[in-house]
DNA sequence: TTCCGGTATGAAAACGTTGTCAAGTTCGTT
DNA sequence: AACGAACTTGACAACGTTTTCATACCGGAA
């Protein structure tokens, strides 16, 4: 591995010269930059970054903290999260907190180990204190789709409430009455806002939903399997059910399915969260989709804007992003 | 962010003295170790990974490199690289080559420029000469889950041969005579593996698969349709399908329900990956389970070894891993 | 007492960069 | 002809570590 100096010695040329050119910074003439560029091609030189950033504090990497990565939700983040930072020139470094707080802060002590430039949060424990921690080492840090009420820390998220109402809305519309929601944990801000978006809408429509028509679970495929299977002891179905995961939705038409109860002809289902699974099923799952691509575009802004300028600070600190409803088999108007 | 300076003047000793207790390594008078540990302790030291990096050749960061991050078989890889990574102190950076040369090439190259201790390829294009080009910096480098015939690099991949030949034998045991196969592209040699136990195995038992019911398809759910598609228009059916991807099961599921074909009572479906989805659709998916996680454990296990003593090679240059069937639903015996 | 081997410590060089500063050059202006 | 301004370049000090190497100390053997 060439190493700058090498490359002087082989340009004739200093070193400070041969950093000016690769950093494509400063003036140097046209001849000596040439001459450089040239060695720097022949020997395959590419400047250390651990070295850059241990001297000016920019190793061109960021740290991606989640909860879980075995999810479809994740792998999607992931996903675009490595093709923005791709896009700008970052390198992306992950870790699995496992929704543990242990984890969460050994994670971040690693990231600030290795002086990571900044930090996206997909979904911090509420509790945690570490965004703070963060922020006073002068790292700029954006949450992602859990959002955090904080005066100084960004946000983004989806319109939760938005989403809800939507959903609502569609129901409405739809002719249903008798409808039946399976939400999230609702310690989970994000849950209670999809679930007030949701039930206020209904209610301004004069629909009530019953209090057994209402439960919590969590997003996973188990949570929707037991919570299908709550719903199938009680005398009478609802005619439609939003899940607020598209894996508890698979769960729901999983059991529902064993149970001889068709969808959408007898209950009417939509999920949340458009994962690829969602199209796979038979029926084809109607799910409100969010935008994570969306996300990880809007967060990687407000880092690069921040080490830009230290003292940038966006215009809101919560973001909310809107959602939309795609259209699948799983859902019938009644009328 | 306090540096081993800091550490020193608080404790009163020198910086070398600090360098020796926090690498737990030389002798250090029992006291003076004390003293340092408590300061660390207090001021929150941990020492900047860059610099040790630029120092003494390592970082504790190794490099995944992987086709595709939204697919539940990488997803599930990263799951594990990460886990191991962690247990064994390592930082993961990961990237998305996207089955792109170019993107291959430049993301070893910025792994290169960081100076990662070692990297973990999950498919490399087989004509790529990459890992040779990481071996010559004399870097670890470890191909899992699709192999590559190599003297010296190191490749872990499922016993694809065996897979074939277990579901063959599966189904020949089942009474079944009337197979078909949906494999992935041809050019993988992996494929090419599964596809020969299968066959083979089949024509031991005096099976052999029509070519109509020979069809070569992509790993893709969408690859799966068109197989299906093109299934469906043959004039009889298959009583058993082997498809090399659980995506490609699904897909062909979806279709079959779609034109009344009912799984398992028309025709059995045996899927591989053993992803989540392959549980949650209807009927569930029997499936070939490959051990990602050994994969990943033996992976980090060779690294490791290289690491502390380079000259090391492990035992044998292609590991294959046995797989094992999950019998759920979607295949029964015709007796 | 003298000397020696071991143990505990510190000073200083190196790793590969960037950035500051100063020193030349060149060229246009007066 | 003289004087700056602007441009081009190189020396050198950091950045935070690890790793020699040297030094001081201590106790035991001769």
């Amino acid at each position: 591995m060439p190493s700058i100096r090498d490359v002087a010695r082989l340009a004739g040329v200093s070193i400070s010269t041969v950093s000016r050119v690769v950093s494509g910074s400063a003036n140097v003439e046209k001849s000596t930059r040439d001459r450089v560029l040239q060695v720097v091609e022949e020997t395959g030189y590419r400047p250390n970054l651990n070295a850059r950033s241990l001297r000016s504090r920019s190793g061109q990497l960021v740290g991606l903290a989640l909860p879980k990565i075995v999810h479809d939700t994740f792998a999607t983040i992931i996903h675009h999260a490595e093709k923005e930072a791709n896009r700008m020139g970052y390198g992306l470094i992950i870790g699995n907190t496992n929704d543990d707080p242990e984890r969460e802060r050994a994670f971040i002590q690693d990231l600030l180990a290795r002086h990571v430039d900044a930090i996206i949060f997909s979904r911090v424990s509420d509790a945690s204190h570490l965004p703070d921690r963060v922020r006073e080492r002068g790292l700029p840090i954006v949450v992602i789709d859990r959002g955090i009420e904080h005066d100084s820390i960004p946000s983004i998220e989806t319109d939760n409430y938005g989403a809800g109402k939507m959903v609502a809305n569609m129901f409405l519309q739809g002719g249903h009455r008798r409808i039946a929601t399976v939400t999230g944990p609702q310690i989970v801000k994000l849950v209670r806002d999809r679930d007030r978006g949701f039930l206020e809408t209904l209610e301004k429509g004069g629909v009530t939903v019953a209090p057994e028509y209402h439960v919590e679970s969590n997003f996973e495929y188990e949570g929707g399997v037991l919570a299908g299977k709550q719903l199938l002891e009680l005398e009478s179905l609802p005619t439609a059910i939003w899940a607020q995961s598209d894996m508890i939705a698979v769960g729901l038409l999983k059991v529902f399915q064993a149970a001889g109860v068709r969808v959408p002809d007898d209950v009417s289902l939509v999920g949340m969260d458009n994962v690829p699974v969602s199209k796979m099923v038979t029926p084809a799952l109607t799910s409100v989709d969010q935008s994570f691509e969306e996300f990880c575009r809007r967060a990687f802004y407000i880092i690069h804007e921040q080490l830009e300028d230290p003292t940038y600070q966006p215009p809101e600190t919560l973001v909310q992003i809107p959602s939309s409803i795609v259209i699948r088999e799983s859902f019938r108007n009644l009328t």
